[in-house]
This record gives C-alpha cells, sequence and structure tokens, in this order.
DNA sequence: AAGACGAAAGTGGTTGA
DNA sequence: TCAACAACTTTCGTCTT
C-alpha cells in the first residue's frame, strides 16, 4: 500500500522492543511496524499544544511535577480578567463597574466550566476503564469533550450522554471501535442516546471519521468467542474478498464481520452457533443469516462448507 | 430440544424533493 | 419538512439435526 510521508523516529516499541518505529505524518501517528501498535498519536490538530508543562511555581498544589494531561480538569490555562492591579490603571467609575462586572462572570463562568469538566472526567475515567480502553483513546475523548464542553454542546444534553459519545468519537478514530451497545451498557446510557450526541458533536466540531472497518471488529469478537487465531485470520481473509466484490459497501460493519467470523468458524471446523456470534457482535441471528447468505453465494463458498461440515462430522468434542 | 431458516411487520436514520 | 427508502430488528412458524 501507499504510504506517504512516512519518517523514521528514533523510538523503541515498549511492546516488541522493535526499532522498526514510523511516523505518519499525515495522519498523525507513530506506529510500529513490527507488531502494529499506535505508539502515540494527535488524531485532531488544532495546533495547540496538549502537553502542558505549567511552569508557574504557585500552582504546585495542583500535581507535583507530572505533566498536565487531557484527563485533569484545568490545564492550568484558566482564563483570568485581569487582577486589581489592573483595576487601579482604569480611569472612571463606569469602567471601574464594567470591571468588576466582566471579572464576575468570567469567574462564574470559569467555575462552571470546571466544575463540570471535573466531574465528566471522572465519569469518563471510570467508563474507558470498565471498556479497558487504551489511555490514547481515553485522552483523546477528554479532548473532544473538553471541546464540546467549551463549545457549549453540553447543553441541553446529559454530560454523561456527551462524554459517551466523545469516547465512542475517539475509539472511532483510532480504529479500535466499541458498539453503541457496550457503550450504552458501560455508561448507563441508551445507545439511541449515545448515536444522536456521537452525530451532533462530531458535526459540531468538525471532527471527521472514516467508516469503521469490519475488520476492526474481528479480533475482538473472535477472543470472546474463544476461537482459534487461524480461525480470525481466515474471517478477516474473507471480510476482504467480500469488500473486493463490494458486498461490505453499505452494510453494518459488525453485521458483515459477524457472518464473517462465523462462515470462519463453519470452514475451519470450529462452529458457533448464529446465536453465540449474534451475542457478542451485537446482531441478530437473522442479521448475520442475511450477510451469510451473500457471502456464500457471491464468494461460491457453498460447497467449501459442505465439504467441511462432513469432514468433521464424526470429530465430536467433550 | 436446539439450531437454522425465512417471511412479515416494525423501527430509526438517511436522503432528496 | 415530509415521504420514500434501505438496513436492521422482532416475532413467529417451519424444517433439520
Amino acid at each position: 500500500m501507499p504510504t506517504p510521508l512516512l519518517r523514521k523516529s528514533i523510538r523503541e516499541c515498549p511492546e516488541c522492543a522493535s526499532k522498526n518505529i514510523y511516523r505518519d505524518v499525515e495522519r498523525g501517528e507513530t506506529i510500529c511496524r513490527d507488531c502494529g501498535l499506535v505508539i502515540e498519536d494527535r488524531m485532531i490538530d488544532f495546533s495547540q499544544e496538549w502537553r502542558e508543562f505549567d511552569d508557574d511555581g504557585g500552582e504546585s498544589k495542583r500535581r507535583t511535577g507530572a505533566p498536565a494531561s487531557q484527563t485533569q480538569f484545568d490545564q492550568g490555562l484558566g482564563t483570568e480578567v485581569g487582577t486589581t492591579a489592573d483595576f487601579y490603571k482604569l480611569g472612571s467609575d463606569r469602567d471601574r463597574d464594567k470591571f468588576f462586572r466582566l471579572r464576575k462572570w468570567n469567574i462564574r463562568i470559569s467555575t462552571a466550566i470546571e466544575r463540570n469538566l471535573k466531574v465528566a472526567l471522572a465519569e469518563l475515567k471510570r467508563v474507558s476503564s470498565f471498556l479497558k480502553l487504551p489511555k490514547s483513546v481515553e485522552e483523546e475523548a477528554a479532548r473532544v469533550y473538553r471541546l464540546a464542553v467549551q463549545k457549549g454542546l453540553v447543553r441541553g444534553r446529559s454530560m454523561e450522554s456527551v462524554v459517551a459519545g466523545a469516547l465512542y468519537a475517539a475509539c472511532r478514530r483510532h480504529e479500535i471501535p466499541r458498539t453503541l451497545d457496550e457503550m450504552g451498557e458501560a455508561s448507563g446510557i441508551e445507545k439511541k442516546e449515545i448515536g444522536r450526541t456521537y452525530r451532533f458533536v462530531t458535526r459540531e466540531l468538525d471532527i471527521s471519521i472514516k467508516p469503521s472497518n469490519p475488520a476492526d471488529y474481528i479480533p475482538r469478537f473472535a477472543s470472546a468467542l474463544k476461537l482459534a487465531p487461524e480461525t480470525q485470520s481466515k474471517a478477516v481473509e474473507i471480510l476482504e474478498m467480500a469488500r473486493d466484490i463490494e458486498l461490505t459497501s453499505g452494510r453494518g460493519p459488525t453485521g458483515i464481520a459477524a457472518a464473517a467470523l462465523y462462515v470462519a468458524s463453519l470452514l475451519r471446523g470450529e462452529k458457533r452457533t448464529q446465536r453465540e456470534v449474534a451475542d457478542v457482535a451485537g446482531v441478530t441471528e437473522v442479521t448475520i443469516r442475511n450477510r451469510y447468505k451473500e457471502l456464500i453465494k457471491r464468494l461460491k463458498l457453498g460447497k467449501k462448507v459442505e465439504k467441511s461440515k462432513e469432514g468433521k462430522g464424526s470429530k465430536k468434542k467433550k
């Protein structure tokens, strides 16, 4: 595949200790080419530094020495309208009145935002750890949430739903998508609501997210079903063939992933029922059946499936 | 009895006038 | 803003193992 603008990095992969680390400038990601680990990324670039080290000595109460992160409610960036020293520079009473009014409002607003962020980020951490999401996703979600608050997008929506929406978006961006169902279970928000806020927030913040790839779901579903790695790669193989003949467009990615896994499990004699697959994928058996029908028809896998049924017929487990 | 299959009706979201 | 539309779900009856 064409990989433009790759730059070799001097870093070492924390996962496999490989030095084969490249930075994709266009996508803003640093990737290990050996194990595929995304080491660090910064998907949204609003050209503002997020790893903020504050050198303000007076702030040492907040945290000792550590870099402020997005998941802390205040990065030390709170606004302040003037100080009392400025006050004495002002001439008229009118100016002084105005000065105090502005300052009062600014304090009110920013403390409200800070309070909100503090609570929201706690919730975000809770949900994120429930879903065992990587730190990078959590940071991304926090960044999205912060922007949403600053733009006043939380108004009229529950804080929790915006948190869930931000997390969902962050997962998608990092290509480790969770289903809306999983997000719903973790956050206690209805998946309809999460979907709504997700769309709203991404639209308002101009966050573009490419349609999720069914293959991204395979590893998770496969391990939930305790399928062998070979079956998993078989499923990916099937997905690739399906994509090449445009079987995947327009369909829900989870349904396709589920069907591919189901077929792969049949082919490899590691059978799972439609119901089992449907449950982990969060779709119904009917959807799997429909996708499955298309798959064996279009990919001409019918005979192969029949054969493997006979072949494994005598082999029983447990 | 459980799983697979298919038909029919319902739901929520997208699209285009 | 409304209606048509596609994908997906729910429900239920029938067939197969």
